[in-house]
DNA sequence: AGCTCGACCTGCACGC
DNA sequence: TGCGTGCAGGTCGAGC
């Protein structure tokens, strides 16, 4: 599912669609997601105006009008689909937006928003890891409160992921996917990250930096998790099976991925004549090159 | 306190 | 064809 980009990715699909629109008619499954509907979800977001589309680490963060905010968190198989109204906004910028004659309702499809428009945005989640939650501040939601930084901002540097790495002895691939370290690395961006900075997965995290103190390693490392980062969101995200854009087309990342998913095939790196590993940590699967990544 | 693992779900690709 | 197994982008909480 989706990591960062995708989740991204999704907000630049659904914001020129949805922001300055009312919620004209909403409707949820029966199915719980990974929590129960939040109580009077669908009475207390009707009506509603979408002021703004924001995105916190893997978080889509609805603002809603009268200081009412949508936490959504696509699990592993979230997706967004936009339908427009027939004789809607089809064509708009870049997008190619679903027939809207596509059918109601899936089996997956968990909620339906129909904008002042016509437009309709559905949520769709097989495997239903994803969440709905309501609050009026999103920074204080508990699964928001304790988030590092943005991997995109300057927030995230050398000196802070130095002083963090110096205190843990788990491998630096699993520090970097704690969401308290950085925030919306997932475990393909953080396998493709450590690859570009040449960094070998299974190295202990303090090893990088000793002294808490920036090293060259640690500067690569985050010189590494923002190119990624920028890359993937550039290419609409990676789609193994369930990531789409609004519009229903897939990401690109997938096409451009150095190790992840490699394993057997040869580095891709220039001079480099490495075969790419796969090994489990923390029973995950993570894919290196043990030739080129120290 | 930090770390690893199992649990939560469905679908799909594989081997027999 | 059919069935069993393992695997998948995330996160939390139990238990070492």
């Amino acid at each position: 599912m989706p990591e960062l980009p995708e989740v991204e990715t999704v907000r630049r699909g659904l914001a020129p669609v949805a922001e300055g629109r009312r919620f004209e008619r909403v409707e949820i499954s029966e199915k719980h997601l990974r929590f129960p509907w939040p109580e009077g979800f669908v009475q207390q977001i009707t009506g509603r105006r979408v002021e703004a589309l924001e995105r916190r680490a893997k978080f889509l963060l609805w603002h809603l009008s009268g200081g009412l905010w949508i936490v959504s968190h696509l699990g592993m198989s979230g997706r967004y689909t936009v339908f427009p109204h027939a004789g809607g906004a089809r064509g708009l910028g870049e997008f190619y937006f679903q027939p809207a004659s596509a059918p109601e309702r899936g089996p997956h499809d968990h909620l339906t928003l129909w904008l002042d428009d016509g437009t309709r945005v559905v949520y769709t989640d097989p495997r239903r890891f994803g969440f709905f939650d309501l609050v009026e501040e999103p920074a204080n939601h508990p699964m928001l409160c304790h988030l590092g930084p943005e991997p995109l901002s300057a927030a995230f540097g050398a000196e802070q992921l130095a002083a963090e790495l110096a205190r843990r002895a788990a491998p630096v691939k699993n520090v970097l996917l704690d969401q308290r370290v950085v925030a919306g690395l997932g475990n393909i961006y953080a396998c493709e990250a450590l690859f570009v900075a040449r960094i070998s997965p299974r190295r202990k995290a303090h090893t990088l930096s000793p002294s808490g103190r920036p090293t060259l390693r640690v500067e690569r490392l985050v010189a590494a998790v923002k190119e990624v980062l920028q890359d993937a969101i550039r290419a609409g995200g990676s789609t193994l099976r369930d990531h789409q854009r609004v519009n229903g087309d897939a990401g690109g990342y997938q096409q451009q991925f150095h190790v992840y998913g490699r394993e057997g095939e040869s580095c891709r790196r220039p001079g480099c004549s490495g075969i790419i590993h796969r090994i489990t940590q923390s029973g995950r699967s993570t894919f290196y090159c043990p030739r080129c990544q120290r």
